[in-house]
DNA sequence: TCCAATGTTTCGCC
DNA sequence: GGGCGAAACATTGG
């Protein structure tokens, strides 16, 4: 679920319900959900991982952390819901997600440019923060959000595993031209993910993640958990060059 | 049966 | 107050 190709998903599933009218909203959410009444859903977004239901004045945002889950027109009988809202025809159901109210004009809390599957995505100032950054290890960098809003751990190791990068390189010392590419990466991937997600390959297609042994030169895949993360990363030391 | 894990925030300590 | 790490949350598949 989690990704941010996973959330376009979302997004693309609940289309049904832009427009139309909130009739009840319930749940184990702290937030006010008197807030919704007869309030109409004008639109969702994604920024990365968060999904955004967008009414007159306010969007809920809904960050499914790791575990969370939804559902369409039913109820996950031994689940709380944490926030449902219930229109003229179906609802919509939220579980173990963090929920919460952003008021005002959406602009003004995101930055669109730093999430690798909008249109507005800007790899340009990509590039400018990770060139503040540089004694940052790669796979630390990925994970930013602030930089690559909608990369995952799954984007993360795919991507440096593509790009011949170690995920302990120093940002800094990895050439510019390689640090293009995965950039670049990062963005192709995820729509890559997006269409597998879609199609219910994204698995069959992993080439690092989880996986046992480097498909490029046969050697074991390391599995560490490198950085501040401590994310666990599947890397080949022997096609994956350490830059440091 | 148990444990790790597609994520992020908060709390406590130094 | 900053930096760091642990804890918290909560579900599922291997």
């Amino acid at each position: 679920m989690p990704e941010g190709p996973s959330i376009v998903l979302v997004k693309e599933s609940l289309q049904p319900f832009v427009g139309k009218v909130v009739l009840q909203a319930y749940g184990n959410s702290k937030i006010d959900q008197q807030i919704f009444l007869n309030k109409r859903l004008l639109d969702i977004k994604t920024w990365g991982k968060h999904l955004l239901l967008c009414f007159k004045g306010f969007t809920v945002r809904v960050h499914f952390l790791m575990f969370g889950s939804y559902t369409v027109n039913q109820r996950k009988e031994d689940r709380l819901v944490r926030l449902g809202l219930k229109f003229n025809r179906g609802e919509i159901n939220f579980y173990a997600c963090s929920v919460k109210v952003l008021d005002g004009d959406l602009n003004t809390h995101y930055d669109w440019s730093a999430d690798v599957l909008s249109d507005e995505w800007d790899k340009k100032k990509a590039r400018a923060k990770l060139k503040k950054m540089s004694e940052e290890l790669i796979c630390d960098a990925l994970l930013n959000q602030d930089i690559f809003s909608g990369v995952g751990n799954i984007i993360k190791n795919e991507v440096l595993y593509r790009m011949n990068v170690h995920p302990e390189s120093r940002v800094g010392e990895i050439p510019a031209i390689r640090l293009n590419n995965i950039i670049d990466d990062a963005r192709m991937y995820s729509f890559l993910f997006l269409e597998w997600k879609r199609k219910n390959e994204l698995k069959r297609n992993w080439q690092a993640h989880t996986k046992k042994f480097c498909e490029n030169c046969g050697s074991v895949l390391i599995k560490s958990y490198p950085g501040k993360n401590k994310r666990r990363s599947f890397f080949c030391e022997n096609c994956q060059k350490l830059y440091r």
